[in-house]
DNA sequence: CGGCAAACCTGCGAGC
DNA sequence: TGCTCGCAGGTTTGCC
């Protein structure tokens, strides 16, 4: 499911499918999604024309050539892809169709509507309810580890927890988290104020370099995500630890068994032997 | 402030 | 084969 890298992998595969095409015909086919599908979608968006796709933490942000923005969130089995040639017959899940000049169809499919689409104009974008309170992208040049030390000052929570707390990193889900603690030999029961200097440098690191491997490898495919270009990724980054529970160990010679946990109603997956 | 549970939905795999 | 149960990548809300 989409967390950072499945959502930038599927924007760089949208890009050179949508940027400078127009969108001919929207067509919702149910609109109760997480927030109900604006009534008058196709009206605002049939006749304009791609500019340009960025990302937004977990966000896919469509800016058209009149200054509104298509907000998709893809929630956790969302897909936003263009449709295989020829189209094959729709699914119960397509819940809205996009169609481009020149006959292709992007299709949002969502089984269990946690997703949501939406509309704003450029100039509500900063303050959108949805967006205003999102925290630090950590792909960004300014994320380091005094930058996280700095965001976690006084926060008496668990760093597992924290790290899902899109206020303070915008875009880290569960499966990374995980990654990223185990990679960062942090303890995920550690209390997130007590990750400073050094090992918030190593997590820093580790963070970027688990989000930029997953991002090259065109993001892990699990049960249902699959890239914008509709196959599944060719390859498959290793995931060390999540779903891993039972298996050794795969960091270091610790002896270890990763154990799978519960914390915040989320799985967390770890070593107690390698992480501190 | 923070932790926790529940809510939103459907699908899938495991186990019986 | 077919049933039930538990679990799932996210986010928000409300209660203690």
């Amino acid at each position: 499911m989409p967390e950072l890298p499945e959502v930038e992998t599927i924007c760089r595969g949208l890009r050179p499918m949508l940027v400078g095409r127009d969108l001919i015909r929207v067509t919702a086919r149910r609109a109760d999604l997480r927030i109900p599908l604006p009534s008058d979608l196709a009206a605002r968006l049939e006749g304009r024309r791609v500019e340009r796709i960025d990302r937004r933490a977990k966000y896919i942000l469509i800016r058209l050539d009149d200054s509104t923005v298509l907000i998709v969130h893809l929630g956790m089995s969302g897909r936003l892809a263009i449709a295989p040639t020829p189209p094959p017959s729709l699914d119960p899940h397509d819940h809205v169709i996009f169609e481009l000049a020149g006959g292709a169809r992007l299709i949002y499919r969502d089984p269990r509507r946690f997703g949501l689409i939406t509309l704003a104009t450029e100039s509500e974008l900063e303050s959108h309810p949805l967006l205003h309170h999102l925290g630090v992208d950590p792909l960004a040049v300014a994320f380091d580890g005094g930058h996280l030390s700095a965001l976690f000052k006084g926060r008496r929570t668990p760093i597992k927890a924290a790290l899902l707390d899109q206020r303070v990193i915008a875009g880290l889900g569960n499966i990374y988290a995980c990654e990223s603690l185990f990679r960062a030999r942090v303890s995920p029961f550690r209390l997130a104020a007590s990750v400073a200097g050094r090992r918030a440098e190593r997590l820093a690191g580790a963070i970027r370099s688990v989000l930029e491997e997953a991002i090259a490898a065109g993001g892990s495919s699990l049960r249902d995500y699959v890239q914008a270009s509709g196959e599944l990724g060719y390859f498959q980054l290793r995931l060390a630890v999540y779903g891993c529970a039972g298996q050794p160990c795969p960091g270091c010679d610790c002896g270890g068994t990763i154990r799978r946990i519960v914390q915040g109603g989320r799985s967390t997956f770890y070593c107690r032997h390698r992480q501190r």
